[in-house]
DNA sequence: TCGATTATCCGTAAATTATTCAGTTATATC
DNA sequence: GATATAACTGAATAATTTACGGATAATCGA
């Protein structure tokens, strides 16, 4: 296949973004390959950027910061100087999590974190609603969890 | 604070959400405790719940899942069955990374990771589009990542 | 098909790291 | 101010990671 990985690499990349906090002779263990197979495949994967890191996923409600929101932005205009100033003002927001540009009907979509209606308010007026660039913002929240995944299908 | 977090804690997890996969002699130092100490509030910190858990975060260009969708979806009824459907089936598709019901003018939200638009249009075809419960899907596709972090503000 | 090259694999040893523990210091309670 | 509770520390031990030398298997050109 074009990314050179095996069936092996495709186990331990499942294996790792499921649990990344296991031994890698728990690993070895799943995959039927000895610890130092298994260390040297894991060290390869990383040094050839598969795996870019390895993070602690939070409970968002334990450390409240469980009220989301999905961001709807259409820009003024589409000139360069008005995407570049946008995409550097909004990627600052600690509140912002994700900021991706899109197809379609509209121009950009914000995942937002705040720890509630107070908190996302006052998000929005300081610091969303003051960037020029942007025309329109249709926000929605998140009223439950069905599936929130970070493992790509593979 | 309602979290019972104090402000070691706070570092802690801000550190570990963006790199868990360093030694605790390492946050020891950033945190100005003992290896010891760091040691048992990490332990603490997930038996109590706060982090859910520790994953590899993978390059999806590399690993070829780049081509990212989020749909919007409108069910055709709410009655408890229909919503009921929806979620039990849309959570069993490995292409859904993440769903969630929203207010707004919309029901659902989905992240679609697929490897291109084939596979999209083979995922839509078989999968999605199959659900009896879907009134109107909108599908807008990711031009560009501004910023993507897995990590809340704290 | 043969031999040479390359890649993958494994067991072992050394280095590093995680984990436990006993004793100490700080903090809160009455 | 005495007591109880929680948090901290350094040091000992257990477990894991990592590097290394050599064996095995797969690949490829002649």
């Amino acid at each position: 296949m074009a990314t050179g990985l095996d069936d092996i690499d495709i186990k331990i990349l499942q294996i790792l973004q499921k649990d990344a906090a296991q031994s890698n002779e728990a690993i070895a263990t799943k995959v039927n390959k000895s610890i130092a197979t298994t260390h040297a495949r894991i060290k390869r994967l990383k040094e050839n950027g598969f795996i870019k890191r390895v993070v602690a996923v939070l409970d968002n409600r334990k450390i409240e910061r469980s009220h989301i929101a999905f961001s709807l932005v259409h820009l003024k205009s589409h000139t360069k100087e008005c995407l570049k100033e946008f995409k550097e003002e909004v990627a600052k927001f600690e509140e912002v999590m994700e900021c991706f540009q899109m197809t379609g009907t509209f121009d950009f979509i914000l995942r937002i974190a705040t720890r509630d209606m107070d908190d996302y308010n006052l998000f929005y007026n300081e610091k969303l609603a003051t960037l020029s660039s942007i025309s329109t913002i249709q926000t929605s929240f998140v009223m439950s969890e069905i599936k929130s995944d970070t493992a790509y299908p593979l």
